[in-house]
DNA sequence: CGAACTTTTGACAAGCATCAACACGTGTGG
DNA sequence: CCACACGTGTTGATGCTTGTCAAAAGTTCG
């Protein structure tokens, strides 16, 4: 289906971009030749500050990576966790300043590509264009959900529909077969990103666990009962937009 | 500076889309050529359905919209506001599939706009593309803060720092001259959008109120200290990403 | 002028936060 | 190799912010 070697570092990516429209072998060679630098990364890596001028994007070839802000008392809140795959700051290389801060959840390995050939690759190709236009809509569509999350729903269902979020990615992107993955957040982490603390999220992942919803083993979540964490967490994957050809 | 008559509908939100970056008198003539239907709207009137194929793109003209979830308890979570000159749901539009509700909060019109004729412009336009391209990120970059607002302020900063961001993006359009303007939202939306409810946001209303940061006289919100409500709300505008043109 | 909506008020309840301490595992340096 | 520090997870007691319920007062509009 694609001319691209499975060891390619920019190949998860380009499967993703794909899946948002017919690409020509033209266009996928194209993306594939796209000059970047390999950036290994430890856990905990600063990659974007608020207010950093950033002029190249990068993409997450392995581990995770993660996007908050800071409000004033100190608070932190986590707006999206990202992925093998996925295009880490196109918004920000777009804009020129950072409007929030980046940094890696886990170790792992990003791809830097300057902006110059990466735009004058979405000028000469209408295709990669709008695939790139329809990912940073994507990422505002789970953005809109995690307002609606953190904002209207209880804190059993904010995190379970994190969970099932988290799987749902994961298994769109070919990254684990069953219902069961490293979740690479730790408790804090979690609370930052449901807008609770991490006591409570501590107490009400315990009860998911007693009520047979999940099981964790230290930072491994394993989804019994699909059905019922996903009604639990509000969970419909609609505004993830995951075409067809990836929900499999 | 433009050679859109003032009268002309869509000049608002070409002001919008061109003060991000340099638009030819070309550029402007094609957006202004735009082929669209005037909807006149009543309040409350339902643009967009979750699940509804939308084709077209709408701009505000005249009054205000906004978007929201809706949530399994029946919960609604107002995810945006919009105003004259704002683009609708270009969002949608690209996407095909509604995964929100879109609907009037105020009497009010619209210029509702095919695609295909807009999506010949881009693909022409370079210029226009970009814009309407920086447009959904900076819809984007709202949605973050909104985020980190229902996730992590307590009531009295997120109120006071949704009355400065929509005083700041309503000067920024040249719809008010000062720091007072008509809030078209009652009580229960204002509590849907901070993901309160309507009785602890007249609560916290009065409290401002009687602290002196803002005066309310009906709908008309007059906003004292600009300096303490910015401050007690945590509001910095750089996610507005206005150019420095816009923000005079 | 009356109906429907919106704002306001009060009493009370609940969900989640806060604080503090302890348990557990892991890596590190003495 | 052990001791220790550190990050993370867990538990309990307590309290605050915000929610819930209900009703009255004020406002808008046909």
């Amino acid at each position: 289906m694609s001319i691209a070697p499975p060891s390619c570092p920019l190949s998860l990516a380009l499967r993703k971009l794909e899946s948002y429209g017919r690409f020509t072998d033209d266009d996928r060679g194209a993306f594939l030749s796209l000059p970047y630098l390999r950036q290994p990364t430890k856990a905990g890596t600063q990659i974007v500050l608020k207010g950093d001028v950033v002029r190249s994007c990068r993409i997450v070839i392995a581990g995770f990576a993660y996007r908050f802000k800071m409000v004033a008392d100190g608070g932190r809140q986590i707006i999206a966790i990202h992925m093998a795959g996925d295009l880490l700051d196109l918004q920000h290389a777009l804009m020129r300043v950072a409007t929030h801060n980046v940094q890696m959840l886990t170790p792992g390995e990003l791809a830097v590509i300057r902006m110059e050939p990466l735009e004058e690759l979405a000028r000469q190709r209408p295709a990669v264009q709008r695939a790139l236009w329809l990912d940073t809509l994507i990422d505002g569509s789970i953005f809109s959900e995690w307002i609606a999350n953190v904002g209207r729903r209880n804190a059993r269902t904010r995190i379970s529909h994190l969970l099932c979020e988290f799987a749902t990615r994961m298994r769109a992107m070919g990254l684990i077969a069953a219902n069961s993955y490293e979740l690479p957040m730790t408790q804090e982490q979690l609370a930052d990103a449901t807008g609770l603390t991490p006591v409570h999220v501590n107490r009400v992942l315990q009860d998911l666990r007693r009520s047979g919803l999940i099981k964790s083993d230290r930072r491994t979540i394993t989804i019994d009962d699909w059905q019922a964490l996903s009604e639990t967490g509000d969970f419909d994957p609609s505004y993830l937009r995951m075409p067809m050809a990836m929900a499999a």
